[in-house]
Parts: C-alpha cells; structure tokens; sequence
DNA sequence: AATGAATGAGATTTCATTCAT
DNA sequence: TATGAATGAAATCTCATTCAT
C-alpha cells in the first residue's frame, strides 16, 4: 500500500460510515419505518442505489448497524475489565462503564434500545440463547462466580440479568431522552443500586 | 336511548373491540409497520373503511389502544391499592400485582413495551411530564411518602421510578418472550429485589 | 342477484379486462420487460396499485394473459372439431381454424409466441410434459390414431408436432408481422403442406 | 502493425470474445432483460465499464451477438453449399446442415430464436426485408430455381420461407430443450419432411 | 353504518451507464 | 486501456385512506 492509494481506502470507508451515520441519526429519531431509504442517501450525501453496494437491504442495514454498535458497547467492556478483581469490584466497574457509556453515546443506546424492543431484537435474542458464544458470557461468569462465592442471590441467571440491567437501562434511557439528568455521583449510586438488587 | 337501540350499540361496541383485539395480536406479533390496516380488517372481520369509523388514522388507532392498556393495567393497580399500609407493604403490593398482570397478560405487556420504546411512546412520556395529570402519581405519592419517612433512598424521583420499574419490566420481558420462566416464589424474590434497590 | 348490481360485476370484469387488453398491446409491442406496470396501469386507465388487487406480481400477470389466451384459442379448436370424420379431414379442419384464428387475432399469436420462446416459456412447456393433462392432447390423439391407421408416418410425437405446427407458426407469425398476406387460397394451401409434412 | 502489438490485439480480442460468450451463456439461460451488464461483466471476467469500451450499449452487445452467430451460421451454409447440384440435392445438403448445425450449437440456435421472437428481432427483419443484401439470397436463389423448373409448389417465397423453416427450426427448438432427441435417422427424416412441404 | 374496490403517493430496490483513477 | 465504485432514473410493489354503493 502506499500512499497514493489511501484516497480510495478513505473513500470507501467513509461511504459506509457516512451511511453508517445517517442511518443511526435517522432512525434514533424516526424510527425504523420512520426512515425511508431516501432519507439515509440525502442524509449520508450518497446516490440512493449506494446504500446497496454495502448493505443488500434495508433490513440487513439495520442488522448490522445494530451489530456494530453492539460490537462497539462489548468492546469497551471488556477493555478495563478488572477481571482479577473482587465480583463485587468488577461489577461495580462494569456497571460503571456501561451506563457512562450509553449516557456519552445516547444516540447508540437509543438504537439498541429500540432494536432489542421490535420484532428484530426478539429474533435476535432467541438465536442468542441457542448458540454458545454470546456476548453475555462476560456477566454471565461474573454472576456466577458470585454465586458460587455466596455473594449474589442464588437466583436464575436471567434473573440476575434483569435485577442487574433493568434499572441500569431504565435509567439510560430516561437520561438520553431527557427525563433525568445523571452526574457522578448519581451514577455511583444507580449502580449501587443495581448491585443492591441481586447482593445477597 | 331505548331498548331497542341496545343491538346497534353493542354492534358497535363488538366491532370496536374486535379491531382493538385484532391491532394488539398482530402488532404485537409484527410491529406496528408490519402490520397494516388490511391486516387488522381481516382478523377483525370487518371492512377496511369501517376501522376509519371507530378510528381517524393508524396512528390514532395504535395511540388509543395504548390509552386503553394502560387504563387497564391502571385500573387494576388502583382497585386493590393498600393506602393506609406502611409504604413497604404498599410497594410489595403494588410490584407484585403489576407483575403477576404482565404475566397475565403478555400481549398487553408486549404492546405497551413496544410503544414505549417507539418515537410515539416518547413523545407520550414528553407530553406526561408536562401534564400534571400523570398515570404515575399512585407511584409517585408513594415514593415521595418513602422518602419522608426515611425508608427509601432520597434520589430524584425519575431514578427511583427507573430503579424500581427496570428490575420488574425486564423480568417480565424476559418472561412474555419465553426466556424466563416466573413462578410465585421468584415473583416474590423479584419484587423484593426492586424494593431492595430503592429501599434506604 | 338484481339488476342494479349488475354494473358493480361489470365494472369489476371491465378492469380485469382493461388490465389484461392493456398489457397484451404494450406487451406485443414493446416485450414483457419494455412494458412497465405504470404504462398498463396509463393505457387500462387505472391505478397503478389496482392492477395488483387482480394480478399478484407482474409475473402473475404475464402468465394469467398467456393462460387466457391459450385457453379462447384451444376453446375455438374444441368448438367445431369434427371428431367422428377421417383423420385428413380432421387435421385440415383443425389447422385451417388455427391459422384463421392466429390471422384473425394476431395479437393473439404474437403474445402466444413471444411468451412461448421466453424462459417463461420454456418452463411452462417443461411442467406440461410432465403433467398428463396436456393442452395438446387433441393433437395427440389426432396423431396417434393417424398412425394407428398408417396414414401419417410413424415418427415420434414431438416430431409430428414440430413437423405440423412449424410451418403454420411461422406462416401466421410473417403473416401478423406483415411479412406475408395470406389469402384463403393460401391458407388452404399452408394447411396441404402441412399435412403433406407428416402424411405418409 | 508489428510483432509486439500482437499480445494486445490478442487480449484485446480475448476481451470482447469474452464478453460475447459471457452474454450467450446468460442471456439463453435468463432472457435479455434477466441478464444483467453486471453479471456479463462477472461471467466474463472484466470490469463493468469494460464491456462499454467494445459494444456502445447493452442493446448494441445484444444486436453485435446476433450478428455475429447469424454470420456463423451463414458461413457454414456458404461453405459447402454444392451450388451445382439439383435443386433438391442442394436443399437436402443446405437443410441437413442446417439442423445439425443448431443441433451442435444449441446456444447459438436458443439465442437466435430468442432474439427472432422479440421487438429486437421484428424490427431487424423489418430492416432487412427493405435492404436487398439479404442473407437469404442463398435460399431465395434455391427457391426460384425450383420454382422455375417446376420441382417446388409456385408459391409467394415468404410462403415457401414459412413451409420450409418452420418445422427444421420446430424440431431444433425441441431438441435444445431437451424435448426431443434427433438421431441421423430422425434429422434425415426432418429434412425430408420439410421438402414434402414444398415439393411440387 | 358498513363495505371493500380503487387509488396514487411513496417505499424499496435494480441496473445501465459514467468517470476518476 | 481497464476498472469498478458511484450514480439516479426508473422499475416493482405496498398500503393508508377514500368513497360510491
């Protein structure tokens, strides 16, 4: 590669992030069937039958802007995870992150939420719960060594999910829509909260 | 109003409902895009043009079935509503009974997620801030008697509702979606966890 | 049924019937893909969305036409075919009513045949072979008893057919193109020369 | 011209050989509305704005190849057309020719017809029949010869085209189509039926 | 009041063609 | 000369809504 090349590489890449871009702002604010594929072109500064040399459909579209996001949330995870840590301490850091995560990215959460809550999102979630690898694993073995450190509630574990996240999303959610304004310490104290909720 | 235009008004009555019913199966199934009014006339059994008679629009139609579910569930929150016990009991109360009626009835529990999470559901919780005539005021009488009596965290009301609902709407997603399966001893569990997360 | 529903079943044919006469003019004229469903939805003088409450697809379209046609020219050989008279006799009868038809109704025949040499087509004639219940089974019958009787070679069948047909459908096709103008001198003497293609 | 120009001619050829078979291939299978620019650009192994630098459109790509196999054909009646023979001995020679040669190159027969059969193809022998370059001199020739010594039926030569063709290119479609099988016996039999078709 | 055929605006998607590299 | 990413016009098809019956 050299240097002459990189325009291209550029280029390319920004089509798809322009497109990328536009969708999420769209879609955050109109929802799926809100956005027609023209507004996204208009948006994304791009000819409409462009979208369709980098997504085959509108639906993949909106799939794998969902998986990217997803991608980036996990990501930033699994970063700092202070996995030598008390389960307390890691849960506590996790729990942290993602909420400041989703409160400087309220235009991701918005889309995750939305995602997660259509038909997409149940379809989704059941072919997760079939295979192995999911993006869960993370929480998954954290709430299971605190169960078997007798320091979270022997519950099942979807329902340590739902104790753990419930309020942590409730939360994001009337924050990036504006019904609550969170700093620090109110941060520190949601997710002592979440902690309370499955400690035993 | 005499006897016999009682037929008429029950005809009425019965195609109203059947619409309702029908709206609520299928975009509970499909989403509120992937249903369309064909859709609903045929699982109502009526004609296309006569669901514009008991509704102005789609959008109408899917806003005055969110109306009607949340009354619903409203109503069966107020019936039994132990004011005069201490504020704990009240709020077990109360979660319990909210959470066993989502588990009732899933497809209510599904429609009003679905709306919530959708550009109409916030708008709605926009237009409900600003009104002073909130569904929330039970909760928010509640919580604020909480608070005065030092048994609940002295948090910004919209964290306590996020702290207390997101626990139990997450559960209940889980369990409408087939992923978690609640008997009364968990529900119990459940809702002791959400008073656990507010409760000082 | 009275006589003032009478014009709601007319005018339910009629569009059926516009859609269908439209897309047989524009289809001759321009091909199946030169012809746009907006250009049958402006010559039928109808909406566009009304051409898919009679036809699924522009598919479904294309072939219903085809079957239409194939089934008027197949009632017209029914019609009149002398079946108790000797096999020469049928077969003249047969093919002078078939290229007087195909003359008569040439857009009849231009539709057929630029249907039939489509891949459309080629499966359609694929399924027939496979199904018993052939169209052509008067022709076969036909063929077979003139074997039978050793007044017509003892060729296989879709030789026969190729041999009766071909010069008839080529005749009809310069004939409707113009190419050719055929009087019944003519056409009797096309039918002789048929029959003296497969004759003994 | 010298000896180092020759690998670009070469793939200069290669190149548009490539493209013309690419088209035969597709278009037989698909149509020529079912045959995408990029899909000849994919078959053919070259990029998509190649194939503009050797046809000025997809319409001229599909008139150039049926040129191209229509001279193919004509070459090889050309070839050992014994123009000294007897008028029944050359049309013998010409039709077996003829049928074999579409029997060994059944791309080349499907493309013709297919192209024979469309707007493309009536406009063409429109063009043609005005030109007095005709490709069907050869045949036209044969006809008046038989004509005038009186060994083929004094018929219009559109007539005596239709009679002669019609089953020859009948059995050839049959054939490519899997239809029907012809064996040296059975083409020998075709080509004599066709001659009962004119003979006087 | 009830119907459902008809509508046409607007959605998604395709594809021949261009043009910067 | 060759490329293939980009384009946008145009195609197919959907569907909320209307209106004559």
């Amino acid at each position: 590669m050299n240097i002459h090349s990189s325009p291209n590489i550029m280029k390319k890449l920004d089509k798809r992030s322009e497109i990328i871009q536009a969708s999420l702002d769209l879609i955050v604010e109109h929802g799926f069937h809100g956005t027609s594929m023209a507004m996204v072109a208009e948006k994304a500064e791009v000819g409409a039958g462009t979208i369709y040399r980098y997504f085959e459909s509108k639906d993949a579209l909106i799939k794998e802007l969902y998986q990217e996001l997803e991608e980036k949330v996990m990501a930033t995870l699994w970063e700092g995870d202070p996995i030598s840590k008390p389960v307390r301490q890691r849960f506590i850091h996790l729990w942290t992150v993602l909420l400041k995560y989703f409160i400087a990215h309220p235009l991701y959460f918005r889309y995750i939420e939305q995602y997660y809550n259509s038909p997409y999102g149940v379809s989704l979630r059941k072919d997760k719960i079939l295979s192995k690898t999911d993006d869960r694993d993370i929480f998954k073995n954290l709430f299971e060594e605190g169960i078997a450190q007798q320091v979270i509630k022997g519950l099942p574990l979807s329902m340590l999910f739902s104790l753990a996240f419930g309020p942590l999303v409730a939360l994001a959610r009337d924050h990036t829509l504006g019904f609550a304004i969170l700093d620090d310490t109110l941060i520190a104290e949601t997710v002592e909260a979440c902690w309370d909720g499955i400690k035993r």
